[in-house]
DNA sequence: TCGATCCTGTAG
DNA sequence: CTACAGGATCGA
């Protein structure tokens, strides 16, 4: 959610209000719906996030649905005519310029919608609070992990981000969720918003430079990716555990 | 609540 | 070669 929040600010300076003259889907597989034809001299005029989704609204009354996946990535170039890498669909500016949707494994989607569905609490909005993430929380036996990434619960938080809140809060990402008591919840939702709040300034800062962003942000984290290497705060290994498929990492001493 | 699936790239 | 990767969805 971070880098997707990087791409919707980068977005809304550089190309909303700009017209399209046309898009080119140059990977068809990946689209739902007619979009070159809603994209056709439409202007863009408004680039919204709602947790790990980007809506672009065009002036022709469609929204265009993308979601970045593992290895999206949605940006402005100087000239559409000239383009690098995995792109998969193109949108050329009546200024000459484009904008690139590009995406390696092609694994992220766009669709054609005409009404933004609803989703989980945005962590970031200042009424998300810890007595509603304590009302979600009851009654779940899910593992605190998985809940974290139930996108209809809190919207927005990915693998990296549900690990280091949990560890900011000291909880076992096995726990069962309904096993949390008020303090313990209250703690979570702040450390929810303190790793949000913090990888949104610091990923937005890191993607505006060379490099790999992913790279620069990992040396702020304290567990994510880490295993074997001594916690941050007790030193003991950081341990790897798989849930549903994915990798977790926690620190058995911090984390109970 | 898993596992497989969608894809490709990279690290070991 | 195998394992793994920032995510979501589907079917068992």
């Amino acid at each position: 959610m971070p880098e997707v929040e990087a791409v919707c600010k980068k977005l809304r300076l550089e190309a909303e209000g700009c017209l399209i003259r046309r898009a080119r889907l140059l990977r068809s597989s990946i689209a739902k719906g007619d979009v070159e034809q809603a994209c056709n001299r439409a202007t863009l005029t408004r680039v919204e996030r709602r947790g790990k989704n980007i809506f672009l609204h065009l002036s022709s009354g469609g929204i265009l649905h993308v979601h970045l996946r593992m290895t999206g990535n949605l940006y402005v170039i100087p000239d559409y005519r000239f383009l690098v890498g995995a792109v998969r669909v193109v949108w050329e500016l009546a200024d000459g310029r484009g904008i690139v949707f590009e995406d390696p494994r092609a694994l992220g989607r766009i669709a054609l919608i005409y009404a933004v569905p609803e989703y989980g609490r945005e962590p970031l909005d200042p009424d998300f609070t810890a007595t509603e993430l304590a009302g979600m929380a009851k009654g779940s036996r899910k593992p605190a992990k998985l809940f974290l990434l139930d996108q209809d619960k809190v919207a927005g938080l990915g693998n990296i981000y549900a690990a280091e809140a949990l560890f900011r809060a000291g909880i076992d990402p096995r726990r069962q969720m309904g096993t949390l008591r008020k303090p313990r919840l209250e703690k979570l939702h702040s450390a929810i918003v303190a790793v949000m709040s913090g990888a949104v300034e610091s990923v937005y800062e890191l993607y505006s430079q060379p490099g790999n962003m992913i790279e620069a942000e990992r040396q702020t984290l304290m567990v994510y990716g880490r295993e074997g290497e001594p916690c941050r705060v007790c030193e003991r290994p950081v341990k790897r555990l798989a849930q549903s498929g994915r990798s977790t990492y926690y620190c058995s001493g911090c984390q109970k």
